[in-house]
DNA sequence: TTAGGGTTAG
């Protein structure tokens, strides 16, 4: 019996399978497989799942009769959470282990200095690295070389170098570790280095430099170290290729993910991100259907890519297919998922949604991060749940620039100028910098507002806090003059503006004549909108309405006759153009 | 130890 059950052991398991196996185990009494268990399953599993997790911390802390059997389980499961990202979960996963009394083994603590590193956690890294000597697990390379990567990406770069010294036989990843902590720290010089200095140089080596310089979009350095590398991995492409992209060179990028051998999921991803963040929504498309087998990731990476590009239906529809398991997708989503489909729910202004989404949360134990919770602010702001928004701003873990911009916007659309002032006020205080987008907000709450004053004293700020005012912005204030009545000083915004005034500045003139009954201001705002635009005839038509308003009924034909005259022309175009195709 | 997915306006 020992012996198959043992077997089946060695098998990938499902979690179905594993409760039938476990449920085989205590049946016929052989508790002391379950750690073999535990370790089978977290070993195979390759998708993260809160259920596998959750049964295996049952099975756990139900407790086992020898300490090294439980530190061992432990260590198996901190390492699952680290090996998945749950970062988070894996330092309270370890700290729980260490409340129960049990000692840890150098693979918790290895993956927990991971974790410590990712979520920059100085105080507990600092713990369990008393820990490991307390314990004696510092002369394992293993550990002093994750105390490297701690130190590393904590920025404390002498830590890294003292603990990198101390490893009697330093092996590759030490040297990696090492040479992360000094690109990280930005001494690029110390770090090229290191770099020449490794004896036996991997492919990791060679992929942190050339990453260096593509983050910095030094693309011309980090194009000939990768010529220069002896055995490229797939990841060393990814990094050409996401280097490409960040600098907007999606062409590129797209030769090199033409060009690599192995293509990997990152690769995909990397390239949908590129036509996502250049607008090419076709393409991106176009490449999400090519991928043979679609994970998380790509979904959230081809949800983002519509949520991000105003086709907010497409970001649902595609949500939806992602959750239905007998589509044979069947996906979990988490926060990140969750907050580009917020985001696109706000697009259609459909607040219901965002209930949805918190008793969904609660559901599935999906942690509401600050950035899923941005997006519900702007999702309630927009729907005037003010209660809610305000709940979910104060419990923000770190407010930011976004943050305060979503209430500031938020404000703005349903005339809290007072509100949005105090804002951004609170915001400067706090250091926080207001960008483009909090001003846009701010304009436009005093605009709905009619606080001419505050306007001019929003923008003069925009100088102070050294944002370039954008068309948009001219536009708002445009708007707002305009609705007060002051078109005369609308229009001398316009002829001060830096930049060309767009359709939208000179359609916030015409729609301010209209509501004034200005032939004046409407005539020369009409002219230039129709200069500007394909199609005039809402411009035309709405020249016409103040025309009638004056009761210039001659006016009035003239400006419908040019509507009909430009509509033919276009038909006779549009027709013309087809009958070419034949 | 390297590479991929997210929030605010228009």
């Amino acid at each position: 019996m020992d012996s198959k059950l043992r077997f089946l052991l060695h098998k990938s398991l499902v979690l179905e399978q594993t409760k039938q196996v476990h449920a085989q185990l205590l049946l016929n009494r052989h508790n002391h497989l379950e750690p073999i268990l535990i370790h089978q399953t977290l070993h195979f599993t390759k998708d993260f799942s809160r259920t596998i997790v959750n049964y295996v911390k049952r099975i756990i802390l139900k407790g086992f009769q020898s300490s090294k059997v439980s530190t061992f389980s432990w260590g198996c499961l901190v390492r699952f959470l680290s090996q998945h990202r749950k970062f988070k979960e894996a330092v309270t996963s370890y700290i729980e282990m260490n409340n129960s009394g049990v000692p840890p083994s150098s693979h918790a603590i290895t993956s927990v200095l991971r974790a410590c590193g990712k979520i920059e956690s100085v105080v507990d890294g600092n713990s369990v690295h008393a820990q490991a000597v307390k314990s004696g697990l510092c002369g394992c390379v293993y550990v002093q070389t994750g105390l490297v990567g701690l130190y590393s990406r904590l920025g404390y770069i002498d830590m890294a170098k003292k603990a990198f010294d101390e490893i009697g036989e330093k092996n590759t990843v030490s040297w990696n570790s090492l040479l992360h902590g000094y690109l990280e720290s930005g001494d690029l010089e110390e770090a090229r280095r290191v770099f020449d200095d490794i004896p036996v140089k991997d492919v990791v080596s060679w992929n942190l430099i050339i990453s260096s310089y593509a983050k910095r979009g030094d693309m011309s350095s980090s194009r000939s170290l990768f010529l220069a590398m002896p055995l490229k991995s797939t990841a060393s492409w990814n990094i050409l290729i996401g280097g490409y992209v960040n600098c907007g060179e999606t062409k590129l990028a797209r030769t090199c993910f033409d060009a690599m051998p192995d293509k990997s999921s990152v690769s995909w991803i990397t390239m949908i991100s590129g036509y996502t963040k250049s607008g090419d929504v076709e393409s991106a498309e176009e490449l999400f259907r090519q991928m043979f087998k679609k994970d998380k990731l790509v979904y959230d990476a081809m949800i983002a890519c519509y949520a991000q590009n105003g086709k907010p239906k497409d970001a649902l529809k595609l949500f939806s297919q992602m959750l239905e398991a007998n589509s044979g997708v069947g996906l979990q989503p988490d926060e990140i998922t969750l907050s580009s489909v917020v985001s696109a729910s706000s697009q259609l202004g459909d607040t219901s949604f965002g209930t949805w989404v918190e008793s969904y949360i609660t559901e599935h134990g999906i942690q509401m991060d600050d950035l899923l919770s941005t997006s519900l602010i702007d999702l309630y702001m927009k729907g005037g749940e003010f209660d809610k928004a305000f709940k979910l701003f104060n419990g923000l873990n770190k407010k930011d620039t976004v943050s305060y911009s979503a209430m500031i916007t938020g404000c703005g659309i349903n005339g809290l100028a007072a509100e949005a002032i105090r804002l951004i006020q609170e915001m400067i205080e706090k250091n926080i910098l207001p960008n483009q987008v909090t001003f846009t907000g701010l304009l436009s709450a005093c605009s709905h507002s009619g606080l001419v004053q505050d306007g001019y004293k929003c923008f003069d700020l925009m100088k102070k806090y050294n944002v370039e005012p954008s068309a948009d912005h001219y536009g708002i204030m445009v708007d707002m003059l305009g609705r007060a009545g002051r078109l005369e000083e609308a229009y001398e915004v316009i002829n001060g503006m830096p930049m060309k005034p767009n359709a939208g500045v000179w359609g916030a003139l015409l729609l301010a004549s209209g509501l004034h009954n200005s032939v004046e201001f409407g005539e020369i705002a009409c002219r230039h909108c129709v200069e500007l635009e394909s199609d005039p005839s809402g411009y035309l038509s709405h020249l016409a309405n103040i025309y009638t308003s004056v009761g210039r009924w001659d006016d009035v034909r003239n400006a419908r006759a040019k509507m009909e005259e430009k509509k033919l022309r276009k038909t006779l175009g549009c027709s013309w153009v087809e009958g070419s195709n034949h």
